[in-house]
DNA sequence: GAGCACTGC
């Protein structure tokens, strides 16, 4: 039977003509649909002579690689060794899939879409091959059509890492090129590209910083200080449905930047993107945006980017998924689960596993113990069940298990967070069972610093659409939806972008950074308009950063400001190890700090909660949580150091999380190294001039502090809430006069978590404390 | 006296 596209609502895609319109490009008029959606039955029809696939030029064409190499590749050698011959054999039996692609059918339109306009809005159905197969394409063949005088390079942004490097190594593959030579990824920690790499594909941070940190202030009201990305002709944001913080700033960006760019080419008298061939600079060209997303309503992406043309929709390679509701709402979602899981193993129709999304990962524990328990009572002759729970902090070697082949007679239940959702691709399911739940941390804003709290959620309409879609990759499957069908008429269409829900100061920051207003800035969807969240957001950032001395102005960003961006921190923490450098403890900031952005220190299992705070007494340090972390950590390294214990023995005896020390290592490596940079010994210690590393901590949360009162509870300095420490910290029970903390988080009470003691006196010293007492002295 | 979804530089 041949795979039928599965229909996931897609709002607003019988849209009328203008913006939001979209045409479908899946298939060319010579090719049936079936034919192109099969992968079992491959066409030996030639391309057709369509200007696209026949030989272009430089060598490039849409033959199989082998044929035909380019430039780039023969330069590198390519091909020419061992390695390269292998490489061209692998491009050649990757040739016979790529080409029944849904996106290489319609690449004809596609391509002429994007040469005619500025900016081409992608939609691209989950298979379609648009990530892929849209860099080879315009890599290729937009040469052949006069457009440009060389094969044009492209930027392609990712939300996550692994998709970036994932992607650059399959295109890789498929050209027959190896990894950083024609084709390349940038993330944090890896950079694999060359001087040879056309097609750079990178997370969306590193893009942001690229711009952050190679602009100047706006100087103009063309606002020339914006780098200008010159060293791409095509940038490409993938993913954008998923209008995470950085997918809109970049969008903002890029506008401006190919506004800039149009006039400066119209200037020297370049058209479409010529590159000069004169002495001197290259003359500056045209910058072409391509917007890629899923099939959803583009009309906010078609407005922002004031094009022209409706998006382009392709289809995609799914399967058929049947959706069923519950008649009444369900009362304990778990059990429901559970109840769900077994009646799809016992009912026995159909093979493939199932896959359950939970709110979090308690929850999931519940469900799995409960199915484990299920299982023991199905007959001898029954398949076996195999439960997987999956969330984000589980140990490595469990998540592993998700990929590794299921035993004979076995059907697998994976239980798992929204993890499964976007970030985690679990092969074999073509059953899923959504509960409609989910979590998401909440911010509220207060002139006195942030609260925050992970608050229990519905589900979007999208995203259960996405969570649908996880049974039908592979075959047909069914989708079970633990809510009615009238619960799901009321869930929201879509996720508020990200930008409406958290905090805004690092974006800001980069924004400034580019020479651009925060308040002026064109945004895809405004943050301060619908945001509920109390302060205005930009407002709130805007503060934040003038606290810590980062900026001077909407458009002004200080000489320390710039220094903080050097960092792959949040501009508090970014501070915190400016001020070590004057404070002579870079080493323990920086230990600190790594571990800060890496994730819980603690195992935190209630059951053995006495133990876990037993074990952090034996690396006590009296001023807090801090330092008794560093503690740690150095005690980690250490063990690893001197390989006379198992690091991994120690960890679990001393209920260590290994997971966020490995990860705060390669924080630590990259801080020293930058560190390094700016002319500082990242070694440099203080000793045993504790205070050093308290004044360090403060520069950069002083919001976040709270002085002892007459009853023993805590109160803001900034404000004037109540609140106690959290009773995991060293400091919990002990009376010190101040405290400093990361965050403040709602639960069953105000909790100050990781927590230090500093003297209030500091405090003064501190320039907003100065300014305000300057201010009160003078009236 | 505890209740933590997921990313990224």
């Amino acid at each position: 039977m041949p795979p039928i596209p599965a229909s996931p609502l897609a709002p607003g895609s019988q849209q009328k003509s203008g913006p939001g319109k979209k045409r479908v490009v899946n298939y060319d008029s010579d090719s049936d649909s079936s034919e192109a959606a099969s992968p079992a039955k491959p066409k030996s029809q030639a391309p057709r002579a369509n200007g696209l696939s026949s030989e272009t030029p430089n060598g490039f064409s849409a033959s199989s690689p082998s044929r035909k190499r380019s430039k780039v590749q023969a330069k590198n050698g390519s091909g020419k060794d061992k390695d390269g011959e292998k490489r061209l054999k692998e491009a050649d039996r990757l040739w016979e899939t790529r080409r029944e692609l849904p996106f290489y059918q319609g690449r004809k339109t596609v391509l002429e879409e994007i040469l005619a306009n500025e900016t081409t809005i992608i939609l691209g159905e989950t298979g379609c091959g648009k990530s892929t197969q849209l860099p080879q394409l315009l890599r290729r063949n937009a040469l052949s059509l006069d457009h440009y005088k060389r094969a044009p390079k492209i930027a392609i942004t990712q939300p996550r890492r692994l998709p970036a490097i994932a992607l650059a190594t399959r295109v890789s593959a498929e050209m027959g090129v190896a990894v950083g030579e024609e084709v390349g990824y940038t993330v944090r920690f890896e950079d694999s590209t060359s001087k040879a790499t056309g097609v750079r594909f990178m997370t969306e941070g590193v893009l942001m910083r690229e711009l952050a940190n190679n602009s100047r202030e706006a100087s103009t009201s063309e606002q020339q200080g914006l780098n200008l990305l010159l060293q791409y002709d095509v940038v490409v944001i993938d993913e954008a449905h998923e209008r995470t913080l950085n997918t809109d700033f970049l969008c903002g960006a890029l506008k401006t930047i190919q506004r800039i760019r149009k006039g400066l080419a119209g200037k020297n008298g370049n058209g479409a993107g010529s590159s000069g061939k004169g002495k001197g600079k290259e003359a500056v060209t045209k910058l072409k945006i391509v917007v890629m997303s899923a099939t959803l309503d583009p009309s906010k992406f078609v407005r922002f980017f004031e094009t022209e043309r409706p998006a382009l929709i392709v289809k995609g390679r799914m399967y058929d998924v049947t959706t069923r509701h519950l008649l009444e709402p369900a009362e304990d979602f778990i059990e429901t689960a559970a109840k769900q899981v077994m009646q799809i193993h016992c009912s026995g129709d159909g093979e493939g596993d199932v896959l359950v999304f939970m709110p979090g990962a308690e929850e999931i524990e519940t469900c799995a113990d409960t199915l484990r328990r299920a299982s023991k009572d199905l007959p001898d002759s029954s398949d076996k069940l195999a439960i997987l729970p999956l969330y984000a902090q589980l140990a490595p070697a469990a998540q592993a298990k998700i990929f590794s082949k299921p035993a004979e007679n076995t059907r697998r239940v994976v239980i798992a967070t929204n993890i499964a959702e976007t970030s985690i691709t679990i092969p074999g399911v073509s059953y899923v069972v959504d509960t409609g739940f989910k979590k998401e941390k909440e911010y509220i804003y207060r002139s006195s610093g942030a609260l925050e709290h992970l608050k229990l959620k519905s589900v979007s309409k999208a995203a259960a659409w996405q969570r649908t879609g996880r049974a039908g990759r592979e075959r047909a499957g069914h989708c079970y939806r633990l809510f009615t069908e009238a619960a799901f008429g009321d869930l929201i269409d879509f996720d508020a972008p990200e930008i409406q829900r958290c905090d805004l100061a690092a974006a800001v920051l980069q924004l400034i950074a580019m020479g651009q207003n925060p308040f002026e800035f064109e945004y895809i969807d405004d943050p301060g308009r619908e945001s509920t969240l109390g302060l205005i957001p930009v407002l709130a950032a805007f503060q934040t950063l003038s606290g810590l001395e980062a900026i001077s102005g909407p458009t002004t960003i200080t000489p320390l400001g710039r220094r903080m961006l050097h960092f792959p921190l949040d501009p508090s923490h970014a501070r915190i190890l400016l001020s070590s450098f004057t404070h002579s403890c870079p080493s323990e900031i920086i230990d600190i700090l790594s571990l800060v952005v890496s994730g819980p220190v603690w195992i935190d299992r209630s059951s053995e909660r006495d133990a876990t705070a037993a074990a952090r007494q034996k690396f006590l340090a009296r001023e807090g949580d801090h330092l008794t972390n560093m503690n740690v950590f150095r005690a980690y390294l250490a063990i690893k150091d001197d390989k006379s214990e198992s690091p991994a023995k120690w960890a679990k005896e001393n209920f260590v999380n290994t997971k966020t020390l490995q990860a705060a290592i390669r924080v630590r490596d990259q801080l020293r190294e930058l560190v390094r940079r700016e002319g500082v010994d990242p070694a440099l210690s203080c000793g045993g001039d504790k205070d050093s590393v308290g004044r360090c901590l403060l520069s950069g949360l002083y919001m976040n502090t709270a002085v002892v009162q007459s009853d023993g509870t805590y109160r803001q300095t900034t404000g004037s809430l109540q609140v106690k420490i959290h009773p995991s910290s060293v400091l919990m029970s002990k009376k010190v006069p101040a405290i400093l903390y990361d965050e403040l988080t709602i639960t069953t009470a105000m909790y100050a978590r990781n927590v230090s003691q500093f003297e209030q006196s500091w405090l003064t010293d501190l320039p907003p404390f100065k300014q305000a007492a300057k201010a009160n002295g003078s009236t």
